[in-house]
DNA sequence: GTATATGCAAATGTTTTGCAGCTAA
DNA sequence: TTAGCTGCAAAACATTTGCATATAC
C-alpha cells in the first residue's frame, strides 16, 4: 500500500501542518505494514533503517498527528504499549477495532463483523447512549494453539 | 457488599497465600465500591483513610493478586491508569466488560449484555479462534450530555 | 523570513522491584 | 520458627516536554 504524497501534503495544510521527511516515512512504514499493530518503538526501528538521523519523540509526536488526521488507528492490547496502525480504507466514518489475541501465543489478528450494530441501537434506545466508537476485543485460543494442544494431547495417550 | 472473611482466608490458603489486614482492606473498599472501576491511587486513598500506614506498593502488589483469585476484573480506559473493580458474582466463568465511556464528560457506565454469544461463536465457526474472555468499549456521547446539548442548542436559538 | 518541526536530554507519571524488617500461621 | 508479607525508596518503563537548532513554505 504505497502513500500519496500530495494528499497527505494537502491533508496536513488544511490544519496548518507541515510536510516534512519524518512524517512522511513514518506513514510509509505503517502503510507498508498493515494489520501489524506496532509500538513507537518498533515504527522507531523501522524507520530508522533509512534514516537513522530521526527521533523517537519525532514518531511519538508523528503518531499522535496522524492519529488526529485519522489517517491511522490505536489499539491497546494491555500489555503496556500503546499500538498504532493503518486505518482501512473502507470504513471511514466508524473506526472498527476487532482484535482476537490469543492467550497463549500471544498472536492478535483483526476480523470484520458488522453485528454491532444491533448491540449500539440497542443501547442507545436502552439507555439513551449514542455511541460513536466501539472496541471490542476477544481473547481466546487461535486456530494453531488449538490444533497444537489438540496434537500434543493425541501424543501423550499414545505414550 | 461484605466481604465473607472466612471465604477469603481460604481462598488465599488453596494457593499458599497469607491473609493479612492490607489485602482484607484492599478487598474491602473494592466491594463497598462496586462497578467504580478505582485506580490504583484511588484504593489507596480510600485504604489510608482507616489504614495510614499502608504502602502504595501493597496496594498493586494486593489488586495483581486479587486479579489472579479472580476476585477483580481490571479495565483500561486507556486514559493512562489501570482500574479494578470488584468481579460481578452472577457471572463466574465468562469476565463480561461492557462500558460506555462518554467523550464529553469522561463518564463510564457498565451495561449487561449477551449478544456477543453469538459474536463468539461465529468467530469460532469463521476463524477457528475459541473465545475465552472478551473486553467491549463504546464510546459515544451518555444521556446527560446529550439533554445538556440539545437544551444548550435551544437556549442559543432563543437568543 | 518566520512559523513550525526536529533531536536530544531531561522530566513525567504509573507501576515494579530490592531489601531489611515485620507478621501470620 | 519461618515462609511469606510489608513499607520504603529506588528503579524501570513508556511516553511527554523544554529548548535550541533546523527546516518547510
Amino acid at each position: 500500500m504505497a502513500v500519496d504524497r500530495d494528499r497527505f501534503k494537502s491533508l496536513l495544510k488544511e490544519k496548518g501542518f507541515k510536510m516534512t521527511r519524518q512524517r512522511l516515512v513514518v506513514l510509509e512504514v505503517l502503510a507498508e505494514n498493515p494489520e501489524q499493530h506496532l509500538t513507537a518503538e518498533e515504527i522507531y526501528e523501522r524507520v530508522k533503517v533509512e534514516n537513522p538521523d530521526i527521533g523517537l519523540a519525532t514518531v511519538y509526536r508523528t503518531v499522535q498527528l496522524l492519529l488526529e488526521l485519522e489517517l491511522i488507528d490505536r489499539i491497546n492490547l494491555d500489555d503496556g504499549f500503546i499500538r498504532y496502525e493503518i486505518g482501512s480504507i473502507e470504513e471511514k466514518e466508524h473506526h472498527r477495532y476487532h482484535h482476537l489475541i490469543c492467550m497463549r501465543c500471544g498472536k492478535v489478528s483483526a476480523f470484520q463483523d458488522d453485528m454491532l450494530e444491533a448491540l449500539e441501537s440497542g443501547v442507545r434506545e436502552a439507555l439513551g447512549f449514542q455511541v460513536i466508537d466501539h472496541e471490542v476485543k476477544l481473547y481466546g485460543y487461535c486456530k494453531d494453539c488449538l490444533e497444537k494442544e489438540t496434537n500434543n494431547r493425541l501424543q501423550e495417550e499414545r505414550v
